[in-house]
DNA sequence: GTCTATAAAAAGATAGAC
DNA sequence: GTCTATCTTTTTATAGAC
């Protein structure tokens, strides 16, 4: 059946968190397979088997971040069932996103690289960004309900809004290197919450 | 006097105005001497008699950045005498910096690139962004005092959510290569304007 | 799956002629 | 100021052995 080996998903994923790591700290064109292969301790060539090129890899990480983003909201479904706290743990989500203003999210990461990257991989950040904010106009939808979020006005435009403020004070917080800032970008959004 | 040839301006500023927009649509790491000698049709050794090191013009790019951005605001308070019609000008600055989707502005456009970068430059991208977030902050000072921004409560904090939302506007925007789409993400701030 | 070996191209930069 | 020539390092990738 073709079962791949613990050693294979091993090594690809260790791949991928590098790569998702340096992609992150630098943009698409500040990293290299040279790179990869000294965090991880194997030849750049060996990288090739796995990931017969930069935009393949490239896109294998947006997959899988989109992926682990569409997990994280059905958790938070499950878990709150106000609009409020459902956007206090979205912001969570891009908060640790930071890294102690080391990272940007892969999504941001990738926009300042725009020109250099192929069509696939631009088509799934647009993807993504769109499911952001599917969702979060939604949970504006419900809070315009519930009245856990202040103000409410127009939940998609909201959705817009939020989405935004959370990657600007991402940017914010990465310029100077401190996770602090992203807390101050976003203040007053924090405090429409209860 | 050692005064400058025209010839020599043209060929600095030529070359200043094409890393410029190579840095934004691509990153630090995104654009060489190559691109930039084959864009305003000079050998790429040249470029190092101008500017010795990527560094070195990068430096110098940010610099040009923060006087154009200065003259700017002067010029905005000499024209406008309300908190909202500066804000209003301010947002119209911020919009042009993305030439139709296909640029970021210079700041966001080194962040993404900020392991790249070398320690001076990364102060001047800091520099640069206190100056926005000092100037904002008198702007919703003064919002607050003439009534023309609705509903203004911290202006420093206001000051910092602002410039998030612009430069996250801006990631929006370039993500999709489509500039209303900055008009969409700051629409419920345009809304608080008179 | 990972290695060595190899390669073609590009990157950032310097030396010295004109 | 701009050129040619050169250099070193890096980058992305391929071929083929183990």
């Amino acid at each position: 059946m073709n079962t791949p080996s613990v050693r294979q998903t091993d090594t690809k994923t260790a791949l991928m968190d590098s790569a998702e790591r340096a992609v992150r700290a630098r943009g698409f064109d500040g990293f290299s397979y040279a790179d990869l292969a000294r965090a991880i301790g194997i030849r750049k060539a060996s990288i090739h088997y796995h990931f017969p090129t930069k935009a393949n890899l490239s896109a294998a990480l947006m997959d899988r971040s989109h992926a682990t983003y569409d997990a994280y909201c059905a958790r938070i479904d499950a878990a709150h069932d106000t609009g409020g706290h459902r956007l206090a743990a979205l912001i969570d989500f891009y908060r640790s996103a930071l890294n102690d203003g080391r990272t940007l999210c892969l999504c941001v990461a990738f926009t300042g690289s725009r020109e250099s990257l192929s069509e696939p991989l631009t088509a799934k950040v647009a993807a993504f960004r769109k499911a952001v904010i599917d969702w979060l106009t939604t949970v504006y939808e419900q809070a315009a309900r519930d009245q856990t979020i202040a103000r409410v006005s127009n939940p998609h435009l909201e959705a817009r809004a939020t989405l935004a403020l959370l990657e600007g004070a991402q940017i914010a917080a990465r310029a100077e290197e401190a996770a602090a800032l992203f807390d101050q970008h976003i203040a007053l959004l924090s405090a429409r919450l209860n």
